[in-house]
RNA sequence: CGGGUUGUGGCGCAGCUUGGCAGCGCGCCUCGUUCGGGACGAGGAGGUCGGGAGUUCAAAUCUCCCCAACCCGACCA
C-alpha cells in the first residue's frame, strides 16, 4: 500500500534510494529499484554530466495518438499533437507537455547561444506594462486590437507585452556616453498578441515565447553593424534548427523604422507570399516586392470623352464591351477608408492593390474598403462606374505604373457611364504617387528581367532598423565623441521560439512522423527493448549509462508493449537514432542501429554500439 | 469582423432526416494466450450528447438564444 503511494505521488527523480526504504516495500515496485540503484551507483557522476532524471519511456508522459485530432490541418500541428508534444487549451494557446517543452528549450538554447555569441546580454523584462509607456511612444493607440489590455484594481490601464521596444528604451535611457556603446540586450520571454485568427497549431498563436533583442549604437554605421551581425546570427540559428531560410526585403509595419529583413521558410502552411528571382536572387515579401513592367504604347493623348456603358460593372465586362478597353488600358478606382478619410486609390485595371503597401506609403493605421453606401455618398455612383477624373474633394493615391499613361478608360461616377481618353496626370488630381500594386508571378525582375516566382512561406524571423524613433520618444541620448548629445540608433530583432519549432517540423517530417534534426530532437537516441526482461533491461541499461555519461540525451523504451507500437511511436516522435535490442541479436552479441531519417539499419556489436551512437550524435551536433 | 464547417467517453466517428434504453473502432483496467512493425480472447471502467431556455408523456434528435473550435477571407509584427 505504502509502496504504491510512493509511485503515485513521487515524481521521477525524487525517488528515495534503496537504503532509505523499508525492505519489502520495494519488492512491489521493482522497476523503481532499478532507478534507485542506478542513481545510487551513478548518481554523483550523472548529476554533474546531465542534471535531468533518468528517462524511461514507461515513466514519461508522452500521450501519443494514433489519429490526428480532426481540427489539425498543418503537418506540424498534427504531428506535435499526435506525438504528445503539446495540447491545445483554447484557440492560440497551447500547453507544452514534457516532450514539447524539451524541444522548445533546445530551440531557445540555440538562439541564446548565437545571440550570446554576437555579444548579446540576456535580460528579463516584465510582460505586463503600464499604459503610460505605450502612450509615450504613441503605440497605445496605433497598436489597435492586437494588444491585450487590462485594468487593475485601481482602475489603471495595463498592456500585456506584444513587443518590448518601449520597455528596453526606458532601460536604455540610463545610457549616457558613446563609450558605453554598442549594447545588445535581449530576452526570451512570453509575448501576447490578440490575433484575429490564431491558426495552424504553433504557427500563429496568441501566447508564445519570443527571443527579442535590441541594439543601441551611437550612429547609423554602428546600427548597420548590429543589424549585419544579427543577420549572420539568424542564418546560423536557422541552419542549426534545420529550417531552410530565405532573407527577404520586408515591410516594417507597426514597428516603424527605415528598413527590415524577414527570414522566411517555404511551406504551404505559411501565410506570407515571397517574390523570388531564380536568377539574380532578388527576394522580397509581396508586401514590398516590385517588378518591371513592359512599356505600353498609348498613342497620342486624346480628348476626355464620356460614353454609355449600360450594365458594364467590371473590368472584364468593360474589356469585352464594344468601344471599351483592354484591362491594362483601364483605371481601377478603389474607394478606401483610411483612418476615417475617404480616399481614392487608383491602379491599372489588371493590377491588384496590396493594402500593406498602401498602409506603408500613407501611414494609415486603419484601412478598409468603403461600404457601398459610403461610396455612393462620396462619388455619386455605384461600384462598377467609379473613377477619379476631376475628383478634388477626396485625396487620390495612384500607382506608379500609371505615370504618363494616356488614353485610359475609367468609370465616370455616373452609373452606366465611363470616360475614355483619360490622361492620368492631366485629368486626375493625384496627391500621392506610390508603388501600390501587388506583383504577380511571371512578371520581370527589376534587377535582371527574369520571370519572378512566388513562394508561400512562414515568417521565422524579422529584423528591423528602427533608427531613432524610440530613442527620441524616450530620451535615449548619449554624448558622442564630439561632445554632442545625440539620440541612440536602435534596432530590434525577433525570433518566435514555438513557431520555429513548428517550422522545423514542417521542414522535416515524413508519413511516419517527425524527423527532428539532432540539434533539437527531444532525445538523440532511443534504446528500444523488444522484450522487457532482466537480460534485456541489463543490456539496455549498460548502453544507456554509457550514452548518459557522454552527455547524450537518451530514452530507454522499457514499456511492456509490442514491437510495432514501440517502433511506430519512436518514429512518430522523431528520435534520430534507434538502438534496438532483441532476443535474436542479443544472442549473437549485436544491437540493431537505425537512423530515423533514412531508415538505414545495421547490426552493431553490443560493445561498440554506444560509441557509434556517441560519435554520430557529436558529429551531427558539430555540423 | 464577413463566409463556411463542426461540437456525442482520451482520440477518430455513427446515431439526428422520421423524438422512444447513448452506440462503434482505437486507447484504458483485469485475467489468459501471445510477442521483431500499431496482436487475440474473455471480462470491465469511462459520456451533464458544447451551454441555457422552450415544445413534448418523452429531446443527442425538434425550436430559439448563447458559447467554443476549425477552415477560407479580411487583418496582422
Amino acid at each position: 500500500m505504502f509502496g504504491h503511494r510512493l509511485v503515485a505521488d513521487d515524481p521521477i527523480g525524487v525517488v528515495p534510494t534503496k537504503s532509505e526504504c523499508l525492505v519489502g516495500v520495494w519488492s512491489e515496485v521493482s522497476d523503481r529499484v532499478d532507478i534507485a540503484e542506478e542513481r545510487h551507483i551513478h548518481g554523483p557522476r550523472l548529476r554533474r554530466a546531465v542534471p535531468s532524471a533518468p528517462m524511461r519511456w514507461s515513466q514519461l508522459f508522452v500521450p501519443t495518438l494514433r489519429d490526428a485530432p480532426n481540427d489539425a490541418v498543418a503537418p506540424s500541428h498534427q504531428l506535435l499533437v499526435r506525438g504528445g508534444f503539446m495540447r491545445q487549451l483554447h484557440a492560440g494557446h497551447y500547453s507544452m507537455l514534457p516532450l514539447g517543452w524539451k524541444v522548445h528549450q533546445k530551440v531557445a538554447q540555440i538562439v541564446r547561444e548565437e545571440i550570446d555569441a554576437l555579444g548579446g546580454q540576456e535580460c528579463l523584462l516584465p510582460t505586463m506594462h503600464p499604459a503610460a509607456i505605450w502612450k509615450e511612444s504613441g503605440r497605445w493607440d496605433t497598436m489597435g486590437e492586437i494588444m491585450f489590455r487590462l485594468t487593475d484594481r485601481k482602475g489603471a490601464e495595463n498592456a500585456l507585452s506584444i513587443t518590448h521596444e518601449e520597455i528596453f528604451a526606458t532601460v536604455a535611457s540610463e545610457l549616457s556616453s558613446y563609450k558605453q556603446l554598442p549594447q545588445i540586450w535581449y530576452q526570451i520571454q512570453t509575448k501576447f498578441r490578440d490575433e484575429a485568427r490564431p491558426k495552424s497549431g504553433l504557427l500563429r498563436v496568441r501566447e508564445f515565447h519570443m527571443k527579442d533583442s535590441y541594439s543601441f549604437d551611437v550612429d547609423a554605421a554602428g546600427l548597420d553593424v548590429a543589424f549585419e551581425r544579427h543577420d549572420v546570427a539568424y542564418r546560423r540559428i536557422f541552419e542549426r534548427l534545420g529550417v531552410p531560410s530565405i532573407a527577404v526585403q520586408a515591410s516594417s509595419g507597426a514597428m516603424g523604422g527605415d528598413s527590415s529583413v524577414e527570414f522566411m521558410t517555404p511551406s504551404d502552411a505559411g501565410e506570407d507570399d515571397v517574390v523570388l528571382c531564380p536568377d539574380c536572387g532578388y527576394s522580397a515579401n509581396i508586401e514590398k516586392a516590385t517588378s518591371a513592367l513592359p512599356s505600353i504604347d498609348d498613342g497620342a493623348a486624346g480628348e476626355l470623352e464620356m460614353f454609355d456603358t449600360p450594365g458594364v460593372r467590371t473590368i472584364k465586362a468593360l474589356a469585352e464591351f464594344d468601344g471599351g478597353a483592354a484591362a491594362d488600358h483601364q483605371l481601377k478606382t478603389l474607394v478606401m477608408i483610411l483612418d476615417g478619410t475617404v480616399t481614392l486609390v487608383v491602379v491599372r485595371g489588371d493590377h491588384q492593390l496590396n493594402t500593406q503597401k498602401l498602409a506603408d506609403v500613407t501611414g494609415a493605421i486603419d484601412i478598409r474598403p468603403a461600404e457601398t453606401e459610403e461610396t455612393v455618398a462620396a462619388l455619386g455612383a455605384h461600384p462598377g462606374s467609379l473613377g477619379a477624373v476631376n475628383v478634388t474633394d477626396h485625396p487620390i493615391v495612384a500607382d506608379l505604373a500609371l505615370q504618363g499613361r494616356v488614353n485610359m478608360t475609367t468609370g465616370a461616377n455616373i452609373d452606366d457611364k465611363h470616360h475614355r481618353g483619360v490622361s492620368v496626370e492631366r485629368d486626375l488630381t493625384v496627391g500621392q504617387w506610390a508603388d501600390l500594386r501587388e506583383v504577380s508571378a511571371g512578371e520581370a525582375c527589376v534587377n535582371c528581367g527574369t520571370a519572378l516566382t512566388i513562394v508561400r512561406c512562414i515568417e521565422i524571423g524579422h529584423i528591423f532598423k528602427l533608427g531613432t524613433k524610440y530613442s527620441e520618444a524616450f530620451g535615449v541620448n548619449v554624448s558622442n565623441a564630439d561632445g554632442k548629445v545625440v539620440p541612440v540608433q536602435m534596432g530590434s530583432y525577433g525570433i518566435g521560439i514555438g513557431r520555429n519549432m513548428a517550422a522545423a517540423v514542417e521542414a522535416n517530417h515524413d508519413d511516419k512522423g517527425i524527423l527532428w534534426p539532432m540539434s533539437i530532437a527531444p532525445f538523440h537516441v532511443v534504446i528500444t527493448l523488444m522484450r522487457v526482461d532482466d537480460d534485456m533491461l541489463a543490456a539496455g541499461q549498460t548502453i544507456y549509462d554509457e550514452l548518459r555519461a557522454a552527455g547524450i540525451d537518451v530514452l530507454l523504451d522499457d514499456r511492456d508493449a509490442r514491437a510495432g507500437v514501440k517502433f511506430a511511436d519512436s518514429e512518430l516522435i522523431g528520435i534520430p537514432l534507434r538502438i534496438t535490442l532483441g532476443p535474436r541479436g542479443l544472442k549473437e552479441g549485436n544491437a540493431e542501429y537505425t537512423e530515423r531519417a533514412s531508415g538505414d539499419t545495421s547490426d552493431v556489436p553490443l560493445s561498440d554500439v554506444a560509441a557509434k551512437a556517441i560519435e554520430h550524435v557529436r558529429a551531427a551536433l558539430a555540423s
